[in-house]
RNA sequence: GGUCCCAUAGCUCAGCUGGAUAGAGCACAGGUUUUCUAAACCUGCGGCCAUUGGUUCGAAUCCAAUUGGGAUCACCA
């Protein structure tokens, strides 16, 4: 039981012999208490005045009394209002630090303890680098699913790769025709990026073609249809699907190609996949599924033999699910892949799809149709929506030209590091430094984008994200840096349990109640889906921890147990970060 | 037009299920080094929490309307 439990059945217990009627437990509130007032819980007693029919100010030191007297965690208290202050005995913050200081990975759940779940994330269409937004995408997916893990779920990373469909053709067919024969060894382009090149190749001809039918007096939704570019490209998807043999060696190729390129990229990003699905795997699957759903009566034909579902009982549209010429379009794929992933893992408790938020229809709809189908998992599905990413230009439009690359994004941060590292007089020539450079600028882009909600649409400013002051992934990386210096030079030192009735500065009892906080923390980013919880917490315990560094010596102190106590406030609070970080994606430099 | 999301300091963001005088960082002005990493620490400056009404002991937080911004509503993906 907890301080929390305790405390509350406590003040049921006190307030039912005090007044004689048991309090709704609901409205028992803890928070922290005010830092202009003594005390470390507070307890908002208005709710209780109507029971106690007393003045919120005797209500409140009714209760106090009762508390203090029947809770040994409790040493004194005051009132303020109808605020309760209870301090709590340092006996208790003590043995709570030397539980804490003794646990491997204070605060994470035993693993495997929970449920098995699915993280998908990523999942880039195959004709086009990856960019800035993407980068948000994987940060967040990957961050959320180490974070469940924390939590003691069982974890499964997977992306969805949409290998198939026209916009795979239009670059097959620009490379054919204009390629020469053109490779990643030969041209020395990223796979992803030479694929990439073509399909604006591809683009710029077809434009033309329309520009040229255009000007014979064709309207322009004539000419698109008619440009020979994509007639050409609609030919080479057919053929595609009848799994002509060129045509399939060279789709082979050329996604070998760009799977190598985003393989160069997630390794950049440090992250990693447990399983891959691959849309032209699993596109027929969702045509069964609608078809079954069809002879259950749950869909319905048009006009024209194209299948639908009426949402408009749950107060949404009319959906298409097969075109009339039988093909599927996106939502029949993901009715597919849904299905085929609880066929692949049973156990599964639940999806998350890390999609932005422009797709948020989409997902209501998805989940709406697999319960009509009587999937009741369904409902385990979760829609990890999350916003743009803006540029103090404006939006990003692959079509404009205002993409960010995240190539080049990551390859700017680690040079900017290196330069600030270099004005510093920090920076030396060698490869350990060119590692601790990649540290920092990734940390300083993963934390710039992770310590947003994830809800919320971002402005990205490249000039702030590269900054290394304040709230930034750099300054934590620094204090775990000092810290684990410190820790080093303190290695003859024996650390030894902490005696409980050693007394504590303010400073340090702050440090431990803010670490006292890590375990629910990290249980509300994961059943949040939010690493910006624990973002925001760690720059919270960092900047604590530089406060105290600063004013008080630690391996200087001359009273032996003091200093024993403050280096294994030190340790825990390094490992803390460090384990905070690691779930952020982030490294901590030993040294920097 | 329908539906959904957003609005907090000059800028970027916190503010958990309603609780005490709304917090950080950046920027700006200044200060701290004979002592464990100054990529640090401290002080100052900065707010009608978009507006209006409601709910109640109490609202940045909940509800409604208004204004401004964004997304979405394809036999596209």
């Amino acid at each position: 039981m907890n301080l929390e439990e305790k405390l509350k059945s406590a003040v049921v217990e006190g307030i039912e012999k005090l007044y004689n009627q048991k309090p709704d437990e609901k409205r028992i509130n803890f928070q922290k208490t005010s830092k202009d007032f003594e005390g470390d819980i507070t307890i908002v007693v208005f709710p209780f005045t109507g029971i106690s029919k007393k003045t919120p100010e005797q209500t409140a030191n009714d209760i106090g009394n009762f508390l203090k007297e029947n809770l040994a965690e409790v040493e004194s208290f005051n009132v303020v209002k109808g605020f309760l202050n209870l301090v709590i005995s340092s006996s208790f913050w003590i043995d709570f630090f030397n539980t804490a200081s003794a646990t491997e990975h204070f605060g994470f759940a035993t693993p495997n303890s929970g449920k098995t779940i699915m993280v998908e994330y990523a999942s880039p269409n195959t004709n086009k680098p990856l960019h800035l937004g993407h980068i948000r995408n994987i940060l967040l997916g990957y961050s959320v699913a180490e974070i469940l893990k924390a939590n003691g779920h069982k974890v499964l990373k997977v992306q969805v790769i949409n290998d198939r469909g026209i916009h795979i053709c239009k670059s097959m067919l620009a490379w054919q025709k204009w390629g020469n024969g053109e490779t990643p060894q030969t041209s020395g382009l990223k796979g992803d990026k030479l694929v990439g090149k073509y399909y604006v190749e591809f683009d710029k001809h077809y434009k033309s073609e329309i520009a040229e039918l255009v000007a014979k007096g064709i309207t322009k939704e004539d000419a698109e249809k008619q440009a020979p570019s994509m007639v050409e490209a609609q030919n080479m998807l057919l053929k595609w699907e009848a799994k002509d043999t060129d045509v399939y060696a060279l789709w082979e190729m050329m996604n070998s190609w760009v799977y190598a390129g985003f393989d160069v990229t997630y390794n950049s990003l440090g992250v990693d996949f447990d399983k891959l699905y691959y849309e032209s795997q699993t596109w027929l699957r969702g045509k069964d599924e609608v078809l079954k759903g069809l002879e259950q009566g749950i869909f319905y034909r048009k006009e024209g033999q194209s299948v639908w579902v009426d949402l408009t009982k749950e107060g949404l549209d009319e959906k298409v699910l097969l075109r009339s010429d039988g093909t599927a379009v996106y939502m029949t794929q993901d009715i597919g892949t849904a299905i085929l992933r609880y066929h692949d893992f049973p156990d599964l408790n639940g999806i998350v799809y890390t999609v932005a938020t422009e797709q948020d229809y989409h997902f209501k709809v998805l989940f709406l149709i697999l319960q009509k189908l009587g999937f009741e998992w369904a409902k385990n599905c979760y829609h990890l929506s999350y916003g743009m990413v803006d540029l103090p230009s404006g939006k990003m439009k692959s079509r404009e030209g205002t993409v960010v690359d995240a190539d080049d994004l990551m390859e700017e941060m680690i040079t900017t590091a290196k330069e600030i590292s270099l004005e510093k007089g920090k920076g030396e020539d060698s490869a350990e430094a060119e590692e601790l450079y990649r540290m920092i600028g990734m940390s300083a882009l993963k934390y710039f984008i992770l310590k947003v909600d994830p809800k919320k649409k971002m402005l990205f400013n490249p000039q702030e994200s590269i900054d290394i002051n304040g709230h930034t992934g750099p300054f934590i990386q620094y204090t775990h840096a000092r810290i684990k210096s410190l820790l080093r030079r303190a290695d003859s030192v024996s650390i030894s349990e902490v005696n409980t009735s050693l007394s504590m500065l303010p400073k340090e009892k702050e440090l431990i109640k803010l670490i006292y906080q890590f375990p629910a923390t990290l249980k509300e980013a994961g059943d949040g889906y939010s690493p910006a919880l624990l973002a925001n917490y760690i720059y919270e315990l960092a900047k604590e921890y530089n406060q105290f560094y600063h004013d008080f010596p630690v391996l200087k102190e001359e009273d032996k147990d003091k200093k024993n106590f403050r280096l294994q406030l030190t340790a825990l609070t390094g490992k803390i970060i460090k384990d905070s970080l690691r779930l952020l994606g982030i490294q901590a430099p030993e040294k920097m």
